[in-house]
DNA sequence: AAAAGAAATTGATACAGATCAATACCTTGA
DNA sequence: TCAAGGTATTGATCTGTATCAATTTCTTTT
C-alpha cells in the first residue's frame, strides 16, 4: 500500500482526522503497515498491549472467547478505526481477541513510540480520549440492553443504528453474518433467526437474504425503547 | 473541606496520584468543591456533558434506567475515583445517570478549564487515558459476563474482585445492599438471595446479614470460571 | 453441473431466571 | 415498647431463550 493511501485513510479517520499533513506524516513514521490474512489473529486476551493497530481496509471482530467455545463479539471494526488501543494505556493486557473477518491492511504503532509522542501532540491526546469515551458509551449502552432488554428490543436498536449510519436509508445491507450479528447482540443465530421471522410476519421489516428492508421504522423504534413486539 | 484535605485526596487518587505539588495545585484552582446530600444526583443520562466530579468522600453509583423503572447499575464509585469524565472528550451527552448513596463531598471540574489544561499537561491526559483504559476493561468483562455467564458465575466473580480489593481477606463486608449488587450483576433481589442460599448449602460461603465469610475460595474461583455450581 | 460444505431455518424440549405475592426480618423513631 | 417502613427471604408460576437435532437453502469447489 503506498504512503499517499495510508495518509488519505488516516486523515479519514477518527483518531487523526483533526490532524494537519505534517502531523500525519510524523505519525506515519511512527510505524508500519501490513496486510493480514482473512482469519488472522491480530492479539488474544492476556497477551501484553505492545501496541495497537489502525485498520486501513477490511474487518475485524473484536471479541471474548469462553473456554467452553462461546463467544461474545464486542464490535466490528471497519477502516479507519483503531483496534487494540485502550489497554496500552491502562498497562494492562488486552481484555479480548481480536481477529480479521477478511484480509485486511494494517498500520501498526507501537506502544512506547506512540505514547512517548502523545505528550508532544496534545491534540492528539485529546482525540484519542474522545474515541476511548466513544467506545465507553457504546459499552454502556449494550450492557444496558444486555442486562435490561430481551432479544427482540436489541435487535430492533442493532437495526436502527445502522439505518442511522446509513444516512437513514431503509434498505439495509448487513454488513456481517447473521450468526455474527447474533454473537454481538448476545444470543444464539436460532433466537436470531425466529425473532426476525417474527418481526416479518409482524410488519416491520422485509428479509432477502443478507438485504433487509425496513417497512415500519416508527414501530421498529418503538420495539427497541419498550422491548415488546406486536 | 479544608484545601489540603482536598489536594490529600487528589494525590491518593488513580487520575491525579502521578502529578507534583505544583501540577496537584493548579488542578485545585480549575474547580470547585462542594457538599451534596445522600439521594441526590449529580447529572442524568441525557444531558450536556459540562464537566465530571471526582468524589472526595461518599459514594455514588452510576446507572442506566429505563422508563419502565427498571435500572441497571453500571459503577459504584468511592472517593478518589471521577464520576462522569468519560463523555466530556467525546462532546456526547452523559450516557448515564449519577447520584449519590450518602452523603457526599464532590470536586467539579467544568469541562472547557480542563480539556484547556489537559494541553499543557500531557501526564495528565495519560492519566486520564489509563482510567478510561481501566473502565473500558470492566465493562468489557460485564459484557462478557452478562451475554456468557450465568448469575452464580456472575457472582462469584464480583465476589473474587471484592476478595481482592481486601487483601486476600475471607471475611467480607457487603459494601451495597443486597438490591444494589443484584442490580449490578444484571439480576433481580429475589434470584440474588436464591443463589446466595444455594451457596451456602453448598459450603462455599457463610452469610450473615451483610457480612459473609468465604470458606471455600478455589471452588468459588471455579464457579467463577466453569459457571457451575455444586 | 454435481458434490460437498457452510449458513440459516424450523421444530421440540428443558431450564434459568423474572415476576408476583406473601411473609419474615431488621431498623429507626415516637 | 410498639409501630412503621424499608430490606430481605421464600414460595409458586410463567416465559424467554438456550440447546439439540433435523432439514433446507445457499455457496463454493472441482
Amino acid at each position: 500500500m503506498k504512503e499517499a493511501e495510508i495518509i488519505e485513510i488516516l486523515a479519514g479517520s477518527l483518531l487523526f482526522g483533526g490532524l494537519e499533513d505534517r502531523a500525519l506524516k510524523t505519525v506515519l513514521t511512527l510505524g508500519r503497515s501490513r496486510a493480514a490474512l482473512r482469519g488472522e489473529l491480530l492479539f488474544q486476551e492476556g497477551e501484553a498491549a505492545t501496541g495497537f493497530f489502525v485498520l486501513l481496509s477490511g474487518k475485524v471482530k473484536v471479541f471474548k472467547a469462553t473456554f467452553e467455545g462461546k463467544e461474545k463479539i464486542l464490535h466490528i471494526l471497519g477502516p479507519g478505526e483503531p483496534v487494540g488501543e485502550a489497554p496500552m494505556f491502562g498497562g494492562i493486557p488486552y481484555p479480548a481477541s481480536a481477529q480479521t473477518l477478511e484480509p485486511c491492511q494494517l498500520f501498526f504503532l507501537p506502544r512506547e513510540v506512540f505514547i512517548d509522542k502523545l505528550k508532544d501532540m496534545p491534540e492528539l491526546a485529546l482525540a484519542m480520549l474522545a474515541v476511548l469515551s466513544r467506545r465507553l458509551r457504546v459499552f454502556t449502552t449494550q450492557i444496558e440492553h444486555l442486562a435490561l432488554k430481551e432479544v427482540p428490543a436489541r435487535l430492533a436498536a442493532y437495526l436502527n443504528t445502522l439505518k442511522e449510519e446509513c444516512g437513514g436509508e431503509t434498505s439495509l445491507v448487513l454488513p456481517l453474518s447473521k450468526a455474527q450479528l447474533a454473537s454481538l447482540l448476545g444470543t444464539s443465530p436460532e433466537t436470531l433467526s425466529r425473532i426476525l421471522g417474527r418481526m416479518v410476519t409482524a410488519g416491520y421489516l422485509n428479509v432477502t437474504g443478507n438485504i433487509l428492508e425496513i417497512c415500519d421504522p416508527e414501530g421498529l423504534a418503538q420495539v427497541a425503547e419498550e422491548g415488546r413486539m406486536e
